[in-house]
DNA sequence: CATTAAATTTAGGTTTGCCTAAATTTGTAA
DNA sequence: TTACAAATTTAGGCAAACCTAAATTTAATG
């Protein structure tokens, strides 16, 4: 049985992955906003029941099982999302809440039939791929702002779900997908970048700057 | 907080009250498939929530709070299985048990912007009308198949929605929603009735005829 | 009206998933 | 290479929601 609780784990995992990034006790715990006593907990459980592979003190991965179930999460996340933007009317940033939730408790066969209503997409409202139903998921070549040159134009591609307020502020000022930008300066002080949307300047801080992912 | 546990109890004591039995530990107990002993701790607990007035040993029933939230999850529920119907092909022996999970966990702005979306409708796919958005439910006049006439003609109004067994069978005989039929014979012996459907006479079983309501 | 059967509640116990505080392990730096 | 700080794990606890078994209350019957 995977809980909801348990498939957050997972789905967790799966995303610091993704990032590249070391997946421990201490960042999951980070990410999960939950102490890391009761990380340290929960990964033996999940060790136990074979979905990640665990080295006491060293790290944890998924397993092929744990992948399985994370990347399922991750393709209902993602359709629930564009059903809620296309259909609903829901806002950019009003989609992931509600996704979070529907996620752990809509079936395989729910999911199934609404990626044939919605007409097999590809991509969720940020930007993210949304696996197959065989759970293969498109690769992507995103860079991150933050790492481009300055001078040259760029279509925004992605922007991470997890803040409302950032995807609040970009609405403001013009940056949705696929919006063209120039990013006119970098500013290596404290990392925050001059970007031109629609002609306009706009500061973005580091922080913001950090969200934010062009086609490339 | 009402968990989704709690929600199922008020839920449920909701449906008994509406059918007229006495809400009691036992009766919920059965509800729910759940030990009296859990079900009498769980009443005063929504008791000194104010969600229920408890007369230990003599029964409870919904406080206006409590019925609030019962009835706004009933037309999540109703609502969810309009659209699972109308929108994604679910049969409907299948609407009830997916509806069951997602009614605890989507938001009230989701389910506005739902009912929105499928036309405001009023009746879910079983027959039950579906509470707007100020819980206002529209009272209805069906009767039991069981206590109308033998030789007349009548037409479906409602199913309950409880065995997917049942809601197939009759599918399988030829009766939906709004199906005319004509009630041929009434068993005294087991209670069982003789229908005609589309000109073919078919047995319902007493267990089965308790389902089913009639215009009226 | 006393007894007893049925219904209900209370008592004590389990699992899940979290917590804090204490112990342990690891790895780095003197 | 030892010592210490940081990260991790273990220990002991708590709340929710369930359970069984025992005690209590209610109500029906002789």
């Amino acid at each position: 049985m995977t809980s909801r609780s348990k498939e957050d784990y997972l789905k967790n995992i799966y995303h610091i992955q993704e990032e590249g990034r070391k997946v421990n006790t201490g960042s999951l715990a980070t990410a999960l906003s939950i102490s890391p006593a009761s990380v340290s907990e929960m990964v033996n459980k999940l060790s136990k029941q074979g979905l990640i592979d665990n080295t006491p003190y060293h790290g944890f991965e998924l397993t092929g099982d744990g992948r399985k179930i994370s990347l399922n999460l991750i393709r209902k996340h993602r359709l629930l999302e564009v059903f809620l933007e296309e259909h609903l009317h829901y806002e950019w940033d009003e989609v992931h809440e509600e996704a979070e939730k529907l996620e752990h408790v809509c079936s395989d066969m729910f999911i199934n039939k609404l990626e044939e209503y919605l007409g097999f997409p590809k991509f969720d409202p940020h930007g993210d791929p949304i696996p197959d139903k065989e759970l293969n998921i498109a690769p992507t070549h995103y860079k991150l702002l933050l790492k481009t040159e300055p001078g040259k134009e760029y279509i925004i591609a992605k922007v991470k779900d997890s803040s409302i307020e950032i995807l609040q502020y970009l609405t403001k000022i013009g940056i949705k997908l696929n919006t063209k930008i120039i990013l006119s300066e970098k500013i290596d002080f404290d990392g925050s970048v001059v970007i031109i949307v629609e002609g306009r300047k706009n500061l973005l801080s580091r922080v913001m700057a950090e969200q934010i992912f062009v086609a490339g």
